[in-house]
DNA sequence: TTAGTAAATGCGAATAATTCTTATTGACAA
DNA sequence: TTGTCAATAAGAATTATTCGCATTTACTAA
């Protein structure tokens, strides 16, 4: 259900900003976006909800490039390429992470084990040339 | 060649800390232990070698746990299992990255792939049973 | 020995990303 | 209308990390 309220406005325009986007951007990204639709958006509330929306499990984090914490809107499992030179992250869509790794780490760690994440990193396409 | 001079006693000293270790540690952590042995070492010179050593590849960056960068002396490609409940890391050392996947990836990006990290994460041993 | 040098370091200030605090506002129920 | 509670803005606070600069160290050449 969307919610047409404009309590949860903001909120959404989070949400439907990173869910639209296959930037993998960063807070500051997000804020400077929504801040087109909803000029009044402070930057606080982006991070107080991509902190809530990763807690549910509407995002995930891809852990910081260069420092600064990326996020995707892109639940489903998958692998990412990053730049280390201009920090784009891509995804490879033709690669996967075979579901009974999980598994296995599990057993060898004798913990619980919930996600994982491969991520490649080098010279993007862009960044060869450049450099 | 090992260094017997003086004149890297400290930058040794931080070095042998993080290989002799498979703490995944934060800077912080290498800070406290080497002052045992080095007590006026200060915390800048960890942080300037320690991104020293990664840009050497003596050593790689695991990215940050709740904030922190981890580090680990081990350069081989191996897996990490991260609990995200007390931000342990450990190796797995039964799981493996298969190496054509760094051809798969490059051809896919275009780009040029120099290394890859798998991570899963979850809850270890010891916090499955505190939880 | 003695300067001269360049690299390594310590210290504290500076920076940057992120989180917290507090007062305010909006939505909804009684 | 009023009470309650969640959502928010604004900016202060926090924390990890880096920077600037003076000092120390080790090595070299005189």
């Amino acid at each position: 259900m969307e919610s047409t309220t404009k309590h949860f406005r903001k909120r959404d325009a989070i949400l439907q900003c990173i869910c639209s986007t296959t930037e993998h951007p960063s807070a500051e990204w997000v804020y400077e976006h929504v801040k087109e639709a909803v000029p009044d958006i402070s930057l606080a509330t982006v991070y107080r909800n991509l902190s809530l929306f990763k807690e549910q499990g509407k995002i995930i984090s891809l852990g910081t490039v260069n420092g600064v914490e990326r996020f995707d809107g892109n639940v489903e499992p998958h692998v990412h390429f990053i730049c280390t030179s201009c920090g784009r992250v891509e995804d490879l869509k033709n690669l996967t992470v075979p579901q009974e790794l999980n598994a296995a780490a599990s057993r060898e760690t004798g913990g619980l084990v919930s996600s994982c994440q491969l991520n490649f990193s080098g010279l993007c396409k862009n960044c060869i040339n450049t450099n």
